[in-house]
Order: C-alpha cells, then sequence, then structure tokens
RNA sequence: ACAAGGUGACUCACA
C-alpha cells in the first residue's frame, strides 16, 4: 500500500490530479495516508468541493485528515467552514492550531490571529514563524522582530520571513545585513531581497545578486522580468523572457505587460493568443491596452466576450468611454456596473467635471454612498 | 518506502 500511497502523492504533487484519481480508485486498498493526500492535492488546487467530498466519505478520521480539512479551509479563504471544524476536533496538536491561525491572518483577522497564537499550547518553530510571517507581511516589523528574538530556534524559513518584515518595512540595510548574516541560504532567501532590491530601485545591485545565485528559478527570473516590465525596459525583459527555461501564467502576464505598457499591441496580441491559459488578469490587461490604444471597437467587444469581468474590467471601460466623451455611454455603462468602488465614482466625478457639467458632478457626489 | 501547518514572483482600473 505504501508504494501505492507514493505513486499517488508523486502524481498529485506534480499536477496530475486525474491521474492520481484513476489511481486512486484501483488500488486494491486505500488507508488513511491515499485519502490524506488526494484531500491535499484538492485543496491546493482549489478543489474545496472533492476535499470535502474525500473527508466526508473517508471511514475513521484521524487528527492528522482533520487538520488537513482546516487546512484546505484556510487556503481556500474559508474561515468559517475552519473555525467550526477546528472547533468540533476531538484532539488537537500544534499543526491544527497553526492551520487554524493562518487561516485567521489569511482572512485579515490579524486579532484574532493573535489571540489564537497566544492560545497554543506548546509552539514550535513553524508556529513561531508563522506568527513572525504574519507580522511581516502585514508591516509589522517591531513585532516580527520581538517573536524572532524569542525563539529558542529559528530555521532558514524563520529568517526568510525575517527578510520580507525587513522588506516590508523598508529597511534594506537591515534585510541585506540579515541575508548575509543567516546560516544558509536557499531560493527564497535570494529571491526575497533580490525581489527587495528591484522595488527600491536598486536594480544594479539586484542584477548582480541575481547573478550569483547558485541556480536561478522560475520565480527569480519572474523577478527579473517583472522589474524590466515595469520599467519599460522591453529588451531586457524579452530576453529575460526568451532565456526561461519554463514559463507559467504569471511570466505571461508579465511579458504582456510590458508589451502593452510600450504599446505594441501585435506583439502583445500574439502573445495573448497564444497563451495556453489565461486569467482575469490577462484579460483585463489586453482589456484595458486596447481601450486606452484608440481601440475601442475591439476593446468593447472583448469586454463583451470576456469569460468573466470584474471590477477593474468595468472601470477601464467606464473610463475609456469619459475619455471619448460618449456621456450617453458613459451614465450606460455606470448604471450597468453590478459594483461600485470608489474609483469608479472618482471616475465619474472627474469626468463630469473635466466637462464643466458641475451640477450633475454635484449631484452625483450626493449621490455616494457614505463609506466613499 | 507513504499523508497534514510557516517564508519569495504578475495584481491591471480613477486621482
Amino acid at each position: 500500500v505504501a508504494a501505492w500511497n507514493s505513486m499517488l502523492a508523486a502524481y498529485a504533487t506534480n499536477g496530475h490530479l486525474d491521474i492520481a484519481l484513476r489511481v486512486f480508485y484501483s488500488m486494491p486498498q486505500r488507508t488513511a495516508v491515499s485519502w490524506t493526500i488526494l484531500l491535499s492535492a484538492c485543496a491546493h488546487t482549489g478543489n474545496l468541493k472533492d476535499a470535502k467530498i474525500f473527508f466526508d466519505g473517508m471511514p475513521d478520521k484521524n487528527l492528522i485528515i482533520w487538520t488537513t480539512m482546516i487546512a484546505a479551509y484556510s487556503q481556500n479563504g474559508h474561515l468559517g467552514d475552519a473555525t467550526a471544524l477546528f472547533d468540533s476536533m476531538p484532539v488537537r496538536n500544534i499543526l491544527s492550531w497553526t492551520s487554524m491561525l493562518t487561516a485567521y491572518a489569511q482572512a485579515g483577522q490579524l486579532d484574532s490571529a493573535r489571540k489564537m497564537f497566544q492560545d497554543i499550547p506548546h509552539h514550535d518553530v513553524v508556529s513561531c514563524t508563522a506568527m513572525l510571517g504574519i507580522y511581516a507581511q502585514t508591516g509589522r516589523l517591531e513585532k516580527a522582530k520581538g517573536i524572532f528574538d524569542s525563539m529558542p530556534e529559528r530555521d532558514i524559513v524563520t529568517y526568510n520571513a525575517m527578510l520580507t518584515a525587513y522588506g516590508q518595512a523598508g529597511d534594506v540595510a537591515m534585510a541585506t545585513h540579515t541575508f548575509r548574516t543567516m546560516p544558509q541560504h536557499d531560493l527564497v532567501s535570494w529571491s526575497t531581497v533580490i525581489s527587495l532590491l528591484t522595488q527600491t530601485g536598486d536594480l544594479e545591485h539586484a542584477k548582480r545578486m541575481y547573478e550569483m545565485m547558485p541556480l536561478q528559478d522560475l520565480i527569480s527570473q519572474t523577478i527579473l522580468l517583472s522589474c524590466y516590465s515595469q520599467h519599460g525596459n522591453l529588451k531586457d525583459a524579452k530576453k529575460v523572457f526568451d532565456q526561461m527555461p519554463a514559463q507559467n501564467l504569471v511570466s505571461w502576464n508579465n511579458m504582456l505587460s510590458a508589451y502593452t505598457q510600450r504599446g505594441y499591441m501585435r506583439d502583445a496580441k500574439s502573445l495573448f493568443d497564444w497563451m495556453p491559459q489565461k486569467n482575469l488578469l490577462s484579460w483585463n490587461i489586453m482589456l484595458n491596452s486596447k481601450l486606452q490604444n484608440s481601440r475601442l471597437e475591439e476593446g468593447v467587444s472583448m469586454f463583451l466576450t470576456m469569460p468573466e469581468r470584474d471590477l477593474v474590467s468595468w472601470n477601464s471601460l467606464l473610463t475609456a468611454f469619459t475619455q471619448t466623451g460618449d456621456f450617453q455611454m458613459v451614465k450606460k455603462t455606470f448604471a450597468e456596473m453590478p459594483d461600485k468602488n470608489l474609483i469608479s465614482w472618482t471616475t465619474m466625478l472627474s469626468a463630469l467635471s473635466r466637462n464643466n457639467l458641475l451640477h450633475d458632478a454635484k449631484a452625483m457626489f450626493d449621490r455616494m454612498p457614505e463609506q466613499n
């Protein structure tokens, strides 16, 4: 059975969930481990429904499968379900607690996360690093450092989280100092610092470190690509992009932005058409570039045929109509929008006032919901 | 020989 499970795990972690499922059903017998592997794989691919089915279908649930299900809820943003499950657990261990901790953090409930952290009976390096990471991402350097200093043991992930804490707080000097003095480096350590350097504008330093990396993986390459793309450096962006041994949706979107930002509509379009996968961001990048590059007709028809639209797509369209001065369409679009945010309202307000329709602007202002 | 928790990349729309 263990051999079968190894095979299951191999397929499941390599993204072949379909094959894993076939293996699962054709196995001579299944253990708790088999169920857990599949449940975890479903959760990581965002397939919470099947994860739940596996969980419910499992005959004798052990602590691990309970915890895996909490992690599944946590990873997919279902805080309520995670809490309910956690509260009804017969036994908990440090992994259950930590999964719950990150569930709160993921939902933006920092106070609950902090409370949960304090309630954990016995901490380990992972639970402490989890809390450190939460503080790091929310820019609370002092808190992060406090945990770091109080930890009896630290591993490379702890140090990496601390790099992020310094980075988020804009302390490049301490980040690089920590990088130099930490016990070991892995790909995450390198790319965290490189990313920080590109964000603070020290491109030369970033490039030097990129060259020094023992191995340039997809993410570090993408960091560099993204940096070139954001600076409108199409040539170097293309160079990095073409040299990447493997690419993914993130790298394609980055290259797409690089093209559209410089108005290379033909290249953008052929990349876009070629992309094996697209997400809403890809569509919005392309949509916005059409709308902003005198291709209103194409843009509008893209808007109408997109697989999905969000508030950004709507605001993009709204802005385009305000720029052509077609107030018929502006009003129509604004009325049809399923949601509006502050950006939608300010788009309207500035369009009306730019065209000296001050009474309309005033009326619009009075219609704005309070929270804006 | 097998399973669960913590760290790095794109996030585009108004101003």
